[in-house]
DNA sequence: CTGAAAGCGCTTACAG
DNA sequence: CTGAAAGCGCTTACAG
């Protein structure tokens, strides 16, 4: 045997013990064994949540997970410019991102197949949750107390990044004309980012108001966690003066003592990836199905009767 | 022209618009183009705001982000089995890992550049804190309060994937020498994970001490708040009865008012990426590099001198 | 059933 | 400077 042979065949055996080449495989299957997540970022716990729903599903599919987090409007036009994902994974799941009419038109360009999560998308398998039907609910609760003022805040979205939360706001105002409660503009409140002090701001246009609300809904438990603080911070006791109620159950919201809408964010992210699974498959008749994962009240210490009126 | 040649120019043309086959180049380049990031699993605050700030980075160096969440034993074992990081991403980056011995060599077999986030790698390039310096001057500052009767309360890694918080446990006990004071092992307690009464439990054998601790020093923030909500639950003011202080700076710390170590998780992430592109590009002469981030005592509301004896 | 050949879509070294 | 050819490491269809 010669000394290059030798070599040949101690590299090839080095190589059998270990990960083939999967680059080599793509390009003659046309599979690359990776599914590709795009997200408007990875900071939120919801976000989070669905990610590690999807990441044992995907491991026990055989398929990695690339993952693009598309944050800023530079990265955005960008990233649907040149379409990274093209022929460099198997399917694109899509979470939490409100698309314009153009990006939503590029996606379906991309010829591979497209699974939405957390948002609907007509003509294309998604799962998601009825945000309007789960707000119908909370407010509901709001009002069986004896609540008839409650404001909504909801993130304020400049970007225009996150799936849009006008589904829960619709279903808030729907459980109010439900009880015969006219609509107030005042008690609609947009919140700026994390920075600054955008949550005392709100707090203090509702609580100016003639007559201030005795409950807060917020769109999510992120909001709600940053409204608790104003409010401790201006005194205000919870539920003593006002209720809160959020969107999520985050985990941090049982330690909370928060009362919320709850809605299953690893499952979504399960789901997702069986939907993937069956898509790739062709194992599934329907291209288009949608699955609409249940939400539930959790209802805690934050809500109570309004206080009475003296 | 003929129909084919039309057809075909045509597609070259479609193709041409759009991304190329990585799959193609890479089998010739031998890159890949992919960064691969190995973690214990997706769902802590720190983890995410790591992997957020690798997002950007990473995509600043053209690189793609594949994330391999290995959270049970099987996925653990076939992990480091089957290498699935191998001939598939340019770099590793392993974050709050901790790596049997064995495990490690499966790494160092890999041939290909590692980094380590998080945590400390004798000869690879590591990017971390100085976890027990932070813990000496946290626990200093509980001394400075007047407190005497200190505890720790450290989460029980049964599986042994996260990052070992022993450093903090020695910042923590040094302080104590330091002090002069004696080192009680009743005092550091290991608390089972998120389900149960674990904290419950803990916090229950910590008051029936006979001389229980005014203060409470936790491995990480997450933990502070478990606590927090116990505490909350028996009726222990917090910082009337005992202090609190934790490990991380949490996005929630600010808003629960939970002093802390602040440790810069996002810009760990960051700087893993430095690294790993210069180790890429060989631009960097030393590759054993170690990048020891500050951290920052961050004074809040739960911590407060101890209560006068009666 | 086994084994050699063709080809996936690129990059790169080389001939013209 | 331009363009055709070789080859990266696999899979698969096909000849033997």
């Amino acid at each position: 045997m010669s000394e290059t042979t030798r070599a040949r065949v101690e590299a090839a055996a080095r190589e059998l013990s270990f990960a083939i080449t999967r680059s080599a495989s793509s390009l003659v299957t046309g599979r690359t064994g990776r599914v590709a997540v795009l997200m408007p970022h990875l900071e939120s716990w919801f976000l989070s949540a669905t990610l590690s729903g999807m990441a044992p599903a995907l491991r026990d599919a055989g398929l990695e997970l690339l993952v693009y987090s598309v944050t800023d409007v530079q990265e955005r036009a960008d990233f649907f410019d040149r379409l990274p994902a093209r022929r460099n994974a198997d399917a694109l799941l899509v979470v939490s991102f409100a698309l314009s009419p153009a990006e939503r038109a590029r996606l379906d360009d991309l010829g591979m197949p497209l699974v939405f999560v957390s948002q609907h998308a007509p003509g294309r398998p998604s799962v998601y949750v009825d945000d309007e039907e789960a707000a119908l609910r909370g407010t509901r609760h709001l009002l069986n107390l004896g609540h008839r003022r409650i404001a909504f805040l909801q993130t304020a979205d400049e970007t225009g990044f996150a799936w849009s939360s006008k589904n829960r706001l619709a279903g808030h105002l729907r459980a109010l004309t439900e009880a015969g409660i006219e609509h107030d503009d005042d008690l609609i409140m947009s919140v700026p980012g994390w920075k600054g002090s955008g949550m005392a701001a709100a707090v203090g246009r509702l609580l100016s108001l003639q007559t201030p609300p005795t409950a807060l809904f917020t769109e999510t438990d992120d909001l709600a966690f940053r409204l608790l603080a104003a409010l401790r911070e201006a005194n205000i006791p919870v539920p003593g003066r006002v209720s809160v109620m959020g969107f999520d159950d985050h985990v941090m919201s049982a330690l909370m003592g928060l009362t919320t809408l709850a809605q299953p964010a690893a499952e979504l992210g399960r789901t997702a990836v069986r939907l993937t699974r069956s898509v790739l498959d062709d194992t599934d008749g329907d291209p288009q199905r949608h699955i609409i994962l249940p939400t539930e009240l959790v209802p805690r210490r934050t809500t109570a009767p309004p206080p009475v009126e003296r």
